[in-house]
DNA sequence: GGGTATTTGTCCGTATGTATT
DNA sequence: AAATACATACGGACAAATACC
């Protein structure tokens, strides 16, 4: 009796979902038929209920009920090919894996904004104080569901040498990367990534349908490049709802057969792995 | 007037200490004294709080009261080098660097069990129906916090063919990817990490201390290692807090001045950086 | 060690708002 | 417009953990 009962309730309907007898997309019964059939209020019903949502087996509709979630098939973002890989800076391989896997990427076109660099994300492009920056900022979907939220900051300066397409809205068609090598001679040499796991904030939760309360956290993903002298060009920050993206990494020769039956806890992922940098890359004009 | 009242006490919650009017670590007014500055009732100060603790912002002890986190420094881990150190597999490197930052890891001898390979972890290892495994697990801790959580699992025919310190538990000093390379001629040529955003599980949250309503994520890692033949010879399953970890990826000749300035949102990382795999390297007995 | 006050955790019942059908 | 179902909010009660005397 030492557990409290809207554990006991949570683990009970917990065991009912990954026994298959809820299955996958069905409807709970409402909060009011849970509350009389384990005799707990209503209250202790709704936690029970926002534990399993934590855990990403549940979602609720208001006005409409409680369902099972989905069987959801996470999208594995591999961060590295090797050095080669990200100096080539091949950005667009993320859209052609995609499209691979018979999934529809769906990208906004780049929202473009110019900005005094006292964001504390952009100190890490070592600019001078009141230096501005290019944010180039997008939304990616893939199939239709939310995937990522991306903002990639570079020096105004680039701008100013010559890369003037920086600041026009819209894609690069062959990606910045590759616009910068060729417009400006910037050989992305090197990456650093950061990973952070936190809750979302405002727009996030909105864009990813997340529940307000940020129990389902994002993945935050930053990616500073360097060009072959050291120096800082770029940071992108992505984010990436945390219920369904997971990241890969090989190092080394990583037999290429390998599909990965992954992880019994989340359930089965097919695997579309997506070779792509969160580096802005090339996206085709979102569908 | 749109937002709910407990967010919008969260949010000045929030507010006073981001600003720091509420300092690190000083104890908020009792769920009773915010019920009445704010007109509201215990249960909205409640999910206000709950919001700030998923948040990070502050933590709860029963009998005591609400506290503002300490400035969590969180460990960062690096998940590479490059694939020379992977296969050179110089596990120790984790336990040198945490003690260069001044910081004291911890972490009890490996337990040893012994399974057959049913546990859908293990498919990665390629193994036939009915085959056991070795499992060394171990807890890690820095500073006497709990850090990660962590198990290794082995075929059983290593064992076998004369690995036999495997199943002895207790520290392998040398790291069992240098013990393998010596007693088997097993060079660790690459690995492929795995990783992913979940709800603890109950063991997780009562070593790592975390909220009893899988609020807050742990990061899994999962890391399955190859020999020089593209044979599978083990597969890592390490488990961290979301709230004091973060991971880091260099790609490329990344710049080595860069003290991390690091996220905003995560309050200025002071950068721990562990240059270890979470491949069982060779802990110094713990403590 | 024991007892008491304080504070958070769990649980209840109810009322009203809002989204969906 | 009406019914249904989840979301928010209230107030009260008792349990459990902690601190202090």
């Amino acid at each position: 009796m030492a557990d409290p009962m809207y554990r006991v309730i949570a683990e009970d309907l917990r065991r009912q979902i990954e026994s298959g007898k809820l299955p996958r997309g069905s409807q709970l019964d409402t909060e009011i038929e849970l509350r009389d059939r384990y005799n707990a209020s209503r209250n202790t019903v709704r936690d029970a209920i926002k534990s399993l949502i934590t855990r990403g087996l549940v979602e609720t509709r208001p006005g409409q009920g409680t369902f099972v979630t989905e069987q959801i098939v996470p999208f594995v973002t591999t961060l590295t090919g090797d050095p080669e890989t990200a100096s080539g800076g091949e950005g667009t391989t993320y859209t052609r894996e995609v499209k691979a896997r018979l999934r529809q990427p769906q990208d906004t076109p780049p929202r473009v904004e110019i900005q005094i660099a006292s964001d504390p994300v952009v100190s890490e492009l070592q600019l001078a104080d009141g230096e501005t920056v290019v944010i180039r900022s997008q939304a990616r979907r893939i199939d239709g569901t939310p995937w990522s939220l991306q903002a990639s900051y570079y020096p105004m300066s680039f701008v100013e040498r010559g890369a003037t397409r920086l600041i026009q809205a819209g894609n690069i068609d062959e990606g910045t990367v590759e616009y910068l090598r060729a417009s400006l001679g910037l050989n992305q040499a090197a990456y650093r990534d950061r990973i952070i796991v936190r809750a979302p904030d405002r727009d996030e939760t909105l864009f990813f349908g997340l529940p307000e309360d940020g129990r389902v956290s994002v993945i935050e993903i930053r990616r500073t490049a360097f060009d072959d002298q050291g120096t800082p060009t770029r940071v992108t920050v992505s984010a990436y709802p945390a219920d369904r993206n997971q990241f890969a990494l090989d190092i080394g020769k990583v037999p290429a057969g390998i599909m990965d039956p992954s992880s019994a806890r989340t359930s089965g992922t097919d695997s579309t792995t997506v070779t792509a940098a969160p580096g802005e890359s090339a996206p085709e004009p979102g569908g």
